[in-house]
DNA sequence: CGACATGTGCCACTCAGGTGGCAGAACCCC
DNA sequence: GGGGTTCTGCCACCTGAGTGGCACATGTCG
């Protein structure tokens, strides 16, 4: 079967190999970024699309002033970058560094709006996908208005159970506390006494760099509201 | 000249009267909320899309522990409700209020999914429509983390600066300071104690429901980090 | 193995911003 | 015109969360 269309697997990702996307995107660039460094730019998401393969992408936001850092977005397998340019064509002011090696397809935004137009099969897991975006985005914001840090942190953990596999955390199981902060838009120390306050209420267990579920029950009865 | 498309105008809204949109939506409903009133609902957004054709209709939601509420989008003119369930079918938890009476029209989701599916020309206006509603849902979770309520303050007065007009602010010139305070997550009284300062310093002119920029210099000085 | 970098845990302190309360102004409508 | 509602401005007070500083634990790598 020659040249399969990535759309026509409604998962795009899920089933692709490390050999990267079918042969649709001919100018498909296959990119490995480092622990630690920085991954594509503003400038670059004016001209590619990033298909996340693996690893774990931070796209964030400082205030120069007080060199605050806000994570908006934690890209991993699957997520694809950035979907606002994408849709615009405008410049999108971020910073990014990979968490830990990351892999990435990157293809020109031409080829994704191409798809868009013409291909029914690609909207059906595109379309959602934005609306999922739209919501964490929406999400971020009303956590950070309306929670206090105990109860941002409670409810980025329990966004974060892993059904499968019970009780250590998808996505953000091997954070330092300082990224933490970051995603829930507060500050090392003050992340860290309120994880002393979870971890001595039985919710989490927590050792270097690792945040383990306790006990499940104990964090929804803390959630409840 | 029967049955002019809507997508045919990619500034959509902006030339439509009063009489509502075109044929293209066979089972459109004319809509006027009372100030003050709530408007859709979740449930009704399952089914319909609206499109505002004049007021002010604030989007938000509230913690129901401490009752303290955040505005998500400020609905006006041009805009449509709800993109999020549009995209993704599923529903999306929030309150609606009119803050002053407003004309909606009424479309089944149904018919505009079809015009995404069908018409390019719909779609050259809705997608950069919806990097604009992520952006501005980005711009809302920095300026909560980032910012403090003065400068809050400073870049939602800035972001509704009307060019046009010179010293009264669109969009934002006649809300409460209660209003005001769900904007930027803050509180009335917090809210107030800023405006005073932004008074003092000689930014705003403040009257009763009526912010006025007094120094468009002074607001550019103010806000330069 | 040992030096160095990174991450964690706690202390004491400060302060922005949220709370409660109240008086007076502005507005609305009968 | 007058009673009631909504909005505004200020006060004093409290508290969550950010700051600075430091000791120690855990990794990493030559």
């Amino acid at each position: 079967m020659p040249s399969q269309r990535v759309s026509e697997n409604p998962l795009l990702l899920q089933n692709i190999d490390r050999a990267g996307l079918p042969d649709l995107f001919e100018h498909k660039k296959h990119i490995v970024y480092p622990a630690g460094s920085s991954a594509f730019s503003s400038s670059d998401t004016l001209k590619n699309v990033y298909f996340i393969l693996s690893g774990k992408i931070k796209i964030s936001q400082v205030n120069p002033e007080t060199s605050k850092e806000q994570t908006l977005y934690l890209l991993s397998r699957g997520d694809i970058y950035d979907v606002i340019t994408l849709l615009d064509g405008r410049e999108h002011d971020y910073i990014s560094v990979a968490l830990e090696e990351s892999e990435v397809v990157e293809v020109p935004i031409g080829h994704i709006r191409e798809l868009i137009e013409n291909d029914p099969a690609f909207n059906t897991f595109f379309f959602p996908y934005l609306a999922k975006q739209m919501r964490n985005m929406e999400e971020l914001a009303v956590d950070l208005s309306l929670y206090d840090v105990y109860n941002r942190l409670l409810r980025l953990i329990a966004r974060n159970v892993d059904t499968a596999k019970g009780r250590s955390l998808k996505l953000i199981n091997n954070l330092s506390h300082e990224e933490l902060a970051a995603l829930v838009g507060s500050v090392r120390k003050v992340v860290n006494r309120n994880i002393q306050k979870l971890k001595n209420e039985g919710v989490l267990e927590v050792s270097r760099k690792q945040l383990k579920l306790k006990s499940l029950q104990q964090l929804f009865e803390k959630l409840k509201y």
